[in-house]
DNA sequence: TTTATTACTTACTTTTCGTAAGTCAATAGG
DNA sequence: CCTATTGACTTACGAAAAGTAAGTAATAAA
């Protein structure tokens, strides 16, 4: 079954796409931000040493095409931020299962 | 507790290089293809439609220098192949996580 | 009303990727 | 044995993506 095995069939195209797309570069990191409760432009900017205003611009733009976050503002908030679609919760486990295997597997090099 | 959860807490430059170095291009399609099997240098070319030698080559490299991969001839194999270590095969379960939201959300542009 | 901050946009440099051709060793066929 | 083919890279170069820096318009704060 699809949800506990990746097989030995063929290529997937799906997965691959969806490789491409989660792992460019920064994405992981953003998506992660905003799990973690920011929402807002310079809130994600603040927690990501490194990513430049430009591409933060890019990847946001690149994941809300994907359905993957929308912008919205929410209860209690004054400005839209950016917020998790159906889709973009359900990678939590993806990330969950990434971060992981970082903690128990440090950088060798 | 780190396993279960990315918490709410600060930058984690773990999970970022984790990200950054497992989704770089071709990456994933190149692990993927190895978890099925594909160990030798052509059969893993001729799984991945778009993947030229000169990015299969570099990503091996890469791949074989952070300890995901190395390179030998297991029993039976005449030629050195590329196989997954400890530290490779503990990607298992990032790459079913992954396989099994890229089957379940599409594509919706 | 000036100053600061947020959320971008534009311009330009550097790095990475894509495409193609070339190399060298190991079979395979004639 | 000689030539052809395949496998596994390597080199060269133009194109695309990422990095860096500066600029801008719209609030918000002082």
């Amino acid at each position: 079954m699809a949800q506990n095995s990746i097989g030995h069939g063929p290529f997937s195209p799906e997965f691959h796409a969806a490789s491409e797309l989660v792992g460019r570069k920064w994405t992981g990191a953003i998506i992660y931000a905003i799990f973690n409760g920011k929402t807002r432009f310079a809130e994600i900017a603040a927690v990501i040493p490194g990513l430049s205003d430009r591409l933060l611009d890019e990847r946001l733009k690149e994941l809300v095409r994907h359905g993957i976050l929308e912008k919205r503002s929410s209860e209690g908030e004054a400005k839209p931020g950016y917020h998790l679609t159906r889709k973009g919760l359900a990678l939590r486990g993806v990330l969950i299962a990434l971060y992981a295997w970082a903690i128990n597997w440090p950088e060798t090099e």
